[in-house]
DNA sequence: TTTATATTTCGTCAGGTGACGAATTAACGA
DNA sequence: TCGTTAATTCGTCACCTGACGAAATATAAA
């Protein structure tokens, strides 16, 4: 029951969920995740420590940047269950597929460059 | 986005988790709730109210008592997978087998008597 | 070593949530 | 018709949550 009902609380807020699904395209940086979700790194780093806390995410650090990430492999039935779920109904969603659109031009950017203007949000 | 934020949120409480377990075994009137979740009455009536919304349960009013049941035909896909889910997910839960094993002591009290018992919740 | 920077932690604030009891509503029964 | 009663709605309160900026932390660069 706890385990359960950590996954569903951590998947009841828009941006968490946003931040999921960007991770579908691969592992982001949490300045990445910032300029995508257009609110202050102290917000993002807080919804990324819930997500990890609920193993929605795992994240490695390589140098000043901090990496984020699906699981390689699910530990739990729930939150494997729940992640594809969560995907399949979001599929269809006007504001994943913006996402989606954003993110392509952010990945583009260099990600020295990119972190250099998380102050001006865009 | 809307839909699927309602339901995640309506099944991250553990007492309407719990309420929405209970109806697998069959429709339950509101004091049969009230009962089994120790709950105040104006409390349940309100997390029914939640689930109602999100489509995870409907209700039919008999006189002076009003059943809530799980939907006969889900209207939604992300209700109808998240429910599966849900039960799926607590299966194994020693809270929800102890509400089912209260549950058919419950329900072999008369209903008449039961809802002369509210006030004194056990 | 000192500075710059990516991220996290902390403190705070506004708004949301779950609990209750009291008041209200709806429907049966005397 | 008038009370009784099942359920809901309303008002209130304590607590949780999500947002932010400032401060702390960790690592790269100068």
């Amino acid at each position: 029951m706890k385990e359960y009902l950590t996954v569903m609380k951590a998947l009841s807020d828009a941006n968490r969920v946003r931040a999921l699904c960007a991770l579908q395209h691969g592992e982001l940086c949490v300045c990445q995740l910032i300029k995508l979700l257009k609110l202050a790194p102290s917000t993002v780093s807080k919804h990324l420590s819930i997500l990890q806390q609920s193993d929605l995410v795992e994240s490695r650090k390589e140098g000043r940047w901090v990496y984020y990430r699906l699981p390689r492999k699910h530990g739990s039935q729930v939150v494997a269950r729940a992640t594809k779920e969560a995907f399949r109904a979001l599929a269809g969603s006007d504001a994943i597929a913006k996402d989606g659109k954003r993110l392509r031009t952010i990945r583009k950017i260099d990600p020295e460059e990119l972190c250099r203007k998380i102050l001006s949000r865009s």
